[in-house]
RNA sequence: GGGCGAUUAGCUCAGUUGGUUUAGAGCGCUACAUUGACAUUGUAGAGGUCAGAGGUUCGAAUCCUCUAUCGCCCA
């Protein structure tokens, strides 16, 4: 058979092939399988409004690495994909495009919105999507979510009603994080904190009996307009004669006491502090102790409202601080303004600075939920990996308040509480009430207005993906999951709380191991960002360096733990990586069509190259094993890239070439043949390596393994996970090997110092150290005269160093390089030199390591041992390397 | 303010329970090599007081304490 294979490694169509080969032979699908053990793992479902980063890049690549390795293991494994409604997010990216066509949704209407935002989902949410397919991931695309499917709101129904009955899901006044922009609450989680410059004010509070003032300090003047007390701390001196006295607050009129509470911190400001209780979390929690009148004067879009004095109404917060300090100092009013850094809430979607505000919403009592999750991570029934997040989430866990799950949004699930018209009673049932109220008999309902917080679907994620609550076969075959793979940053919104959802609902935790990936960034260090511009598309990535490229480059540099610095240009590495397997498999095909001759594999005509190549492809096996067991992914993708480059390209195909070329000792057809079996057993090993790199690289691997075996086989994908043998690892070979490897590299270093052309041949004497290694030269001698281009090697205790020669001495044995005409003796010397003065501190460090008694004493006698002999043989290298430089000439 | 992490070659990073003559890799750098799988390559080389200071130990990049610098999380 003849065929041209290109020089290089082109990608694209090779991925693009092999991912419609996959799907079309359903290799990714999964379904209940009594045979197998289940290895299930559910992807953190991306936004819809997303597209892909270089963080879901890792993050699915880590996935696909474990489930395309557990599958060739033999388990069931399957993947569930899907993705998030992403609340906040979605709604606004429509609205924004409403607004660009000049529509508002309030005019259009609920229902009509909704419509428009299905719709943009239809059409756009699916991008993320198509673009991980392209990664090349094994995600099982017939069992695709999203979470606002009708199974998962169902899931998400059950779960207020479950919570509310026990009790758990309660609705207050409470004061919460409102985003003025989006009109909504959000969690506390979702608010992020800046370090900003601000001012802090000192305002004066006149007394009502005109007997002087109170100097409060305060960030946010404007909400003076809603302060009802001043409160001091009672155990202040500066302040105790005011206590309950009343204050005449300035610009509104209001009269307040002056109240005493622990709460205020005497050190802060002027040790007196006002109390805004409808606009300050802290303040709320006094006016409840002290029953102090709660004022709203902020709207729903933080402008000044009818609360206040009519001036100030309508001004948003920042025009109103301004306008109200101007008139407090055209009253004498403002003591002073000082700079103050202050830490600023951001609403972690739209960054506009949250605003503090009272409102009724939906909360669930955490502390319930929250004990037995610690538990749970406590005793290791869930691992984390690395394993220092669980400081942070027992931290978490310890301090845990109760999550604001309301939402003043239309897209979402819908809350499922109803409330009687007639009487306002309320329902809590996950289908309109249809018998009439039992509280006042009426027969009308609405239903509340808010959706759910979009993590109120997504902690139910792991089962609710099988069809919970029914008690389906997926639901009982492949729950619990295996691995949850996802970024540090949503350990709070997400994976605390799946494991909650995970105990209460299943009374099992969602996953046993959590592996916490490393947070990309540009080369500066800094978080990729869609504002900074500074993350590059993988598709673009994709296109220019193929996605296995991607994929392995991105594993190679992400070690557990540890954050990585990424630029596109590093792809080079996978993909070079990638073309040096697309030779290796190049080299073995074009030698297996010119043979004429086919064999199977037959490790009996083993020979010592096989032996050795064989024995690391095993060690590697069992390295690349533990480092997947152990979630080291970066650690495998090295082993595997290794043993391909380093073992099996460096080395071994070299000394193959030998035996494929240089006459053989049978003759005609049996000398053939016997190629024919060398060559099928470099084949073998190199299948392998294939099926061990297949779940790093699965397009050229797949590509490669039908090249090899273009009938008769089926995919790499389901290949059995290669399992070391001990039979097959070798450690004398092994070693035999190194010390071939440090002869040749010795010769090389030596030519090259004596600058011979690498086309010339040279003539080598050895001198082995011993038998043992007299034994390794001259069975190998073919090789170390092909890999070091040597022309005639002599070896033999008694021969004579040549007159020009270079020298060394490698583990004892002794190597001339004939360079007649072509030595440079002060180079010759110098080499020595160095090598000398090296060995000479080895030496005295070892001397007086053995020389201390108290090494001798306590040290393991192994150890003591391994110095001993290192001293000798390192000895008798100086000695050699002495006499060697004495006698250059 | 509290917690966590980092600091190893010019750059980006490995280095698992303390012991491998010389602390590794990729990129970059230097030199040489181009018809025999691969220049997306090969061969050889230069490059490190393992942030600093103490301590534990026969022995420390590795364990402990402190200091410095940077980053993240929480308040």
């Amino acid at each position: 058979m003849n065929r041209e294979i290109p020089k290089a490694y082109s990608p694209s169509e090779v991925e693009e092939k092999w991912y419609k080969f996959w799907l079309d032979n359903k290799l990714f699908e999964s379904k209940p399988n009594k045979e197998k053990k289940p290895f299930t793992v559910v992807i953190p479902p991306p936004n819809i409004t997303g597209i892909l980063t270089m963080g879901h890049v890792l993050n699915n690549s880590i996935q696909d690495v474990l489930v395309r390795w557990k599958r060739m293991k033999g388990y069931e494994a399957c993947w569930v994909p899907g993705t998030d409604h992403a609340g906040i997010a979605t709604q606004n990216v429509v609205e924004k495009s409403l607004i660009k066509e000049g529509k508002d949704r309030h005019a259009l209407g609920r229902e009509k919105f909704l419509e428009l935002v299905w719709k943009w989902r239809e059409e756009y949410g699916g991008t993320i999507i198509r673009q991980l397919k392209k990664l090349g991931v094994s995600c099982d695309w017939t069992r695709e979510r999203f979470t606002m499917d009708e199974g998962l709101s169902h899931a998400v129904q059950e779960v207020f009603v479950r919570l509310y009955e026990k009790g758990l899901i309660y609705r207050g006044k409470y004061i919460v994080n409102w985003c003025p922009k989006d009109h909504t609450a959000i969690s506390d989680d979702e608010v992020e904190y800046q370090e900003r410059d601000g001012k802090l004010y000192y305002l004066r509070y006149p007394l009502e009996d005109g007997s002087g003032h109170i100097v409060v300090a305060t960030t946010r003047p404007e909400t003076m307009l809603g302060d009802v007390a001043v409160a001091v701390n009672p155990s202040d001196e500066r302040y105790k004669h005011m206590v309950g006295k009343n204050l005449v607050l300035p610009l509104v009129g209001r009269k307040m006491k002056i109240i005493a509470d622990e709460y205020v911190d005497k050190e802060f400001g002027t040790g007196a502090v006002k109390i805004t209780p409808a606009h300050d979390p802290n303040d709320f929690v006094v006016a409840g102790r002290h029953d102090l009148e709660k004022i709203i004067v902020l709207d729903v879009s933080a402008r000044i409202n009818e609360n206040a004095p009519e001036k100030y109404r309508g001004l948003d917060r920042y025009k109103a601080r301004k306008q109200v300090i101007e008139d407090l100092q055209a009253l004498g009013l403002v003591e002073k303004i000082s700079d103050y850094k202050l830490s600023v809430g951001e609403c972690y979607r739209c960054h506009t600075i949250i605003e503090p505000y009272l409102s009724d919403q939906w909360f669930v009592k955490m502390k319930p939920l929250a004990e037995p999750a610690l538990k749970a991570v406590r005793e290791g029934k869930i691992k984390f990996y690395p394993e220092r997040w669980v400081k942070t989430y027992e931290h978490w866990m310890e301090n845990i308040r109760d999550w604001c799950i309301s939402r003043q949004l239309w897209w979402g699930h819908r809350i499922p509480v109803w409330y009687c018209n007639g009487c306002g009673e309320l329902e809590v049932t996950t289908t309109q009430p249809s018998k009439p109220c039992k509280n006042c008999g009426g027969n009308s309902y609405r239903q509340d207005e808010d959706v759910l917080d979009t993590w109120f679907s997504s902690w139910l994620w792991p089962f609710s993906v099988f069809g919970w609550p029914e008690e389906t076969a997926d639901l009982k075959f492949f729950y619990p999951t295996d691995t949850l793979v996802t970024a540090p940053d949503i350990i709070f919104f997400w994976v605390a709380r799946m494991v909650m959802s995970g105990l209460e609902f299943r009374k099992e935790v969602p996953f046993e191991h959590v592996y916490f990936t490393s947070v990309i960034r540009d080369m500066q260090g800094r978080k990729m960002s869609k504002s900074l511009g500074n993350s590059p598309d993988p598709l673009d990535v994709i296109r220019d360096y193929g996605a296995d490229a991607l994929r392995f480059t991105i594993l190679y540099l992400a070690p557990l733990g540890q954050d990585v610095l990424f630029e596109s240009t590093k792809c080079e590495m996978g993909r070079n990586f990638a073309n040096k397997i697309w030779n290796a498999g190049r080299f073995l095909l074009m030698n297996r069509d010119k043979l004429g001759v086919t064999s199977a594999p037959d490790s009996s005509v083993f020979d010592f190259a096989d032996k050795w190549i064989v024995s690391r492809l095993h060690h590697t096996i069992r390295d690349l094993n533990v480092a997947l067991n152990n979630f080291r992914v970066n650690d495998a993708t090295k082993i595997i890239y290794d043993f391909i480059w380093h073992d099996y390209c460096d080395w071994y195909v070299e000394m193959i070439k030998d035996r494929l070329t240089q006459p053989i000792t049978a003759s005609g057809e049996d000398a053939e043949l016997t190629r024919a079996i060398i060559l099928a057993n470099a084949v073998s090993t190199f299948e392998t390596a294939i099926e061990l790199l297949h779940p790093f690289m699965p397009f050229i691997t797949e590509e490669m393994y039908s090249l090899i075996d273009p009938v008769h086989r089926g995919s790499v994908m389901v290949a059995d996970f290669p399992e070391p043998e001990i039979r097959f690892i070798n450690e004398k070979v092994e070693a035999e090997m190194e010390l071939v490897q440090e002869l040749v590299t010795s010769i090389r270093a030596m030519r090259k110092e004596a600058n011979v052309p690498v086309n010339v041949q040279v003539e080598v004497i050895m001198k082995p150290k011993d038998e043992e290694t007299l034994e390794v030269i001259s069975t190998n001698q073919s090789y170390i005269r092909r890999l070091a281009k040597v022309e005639s090697l002599s070896i033999g205790y008694n021969l004579h160093k040549p007159s020009t020669s270079a020298s060394a001495v490698v583990r004892g044995t002794e190597i001339f390089v004939s360079l007649e005409g072509l030595i440079n003796v002060d180079a010759e010397k110098n080499r020595l030199e160095k090598e000398i003065t090296r060995l000479k501190g080895s030496i005295a460090g070892i001397e007086s390591k053995l020389g201390n008694e108290q090494f001798i004493q306590r040290a393991p006698a192994q150890v003591i041992e391994k110095e001993k002999t290192k001293l000798d043989s390192m000895r008798l290298s100086l000695a050699k390397l002495e006499e060697n430089y004495v006698s250059i000439k």
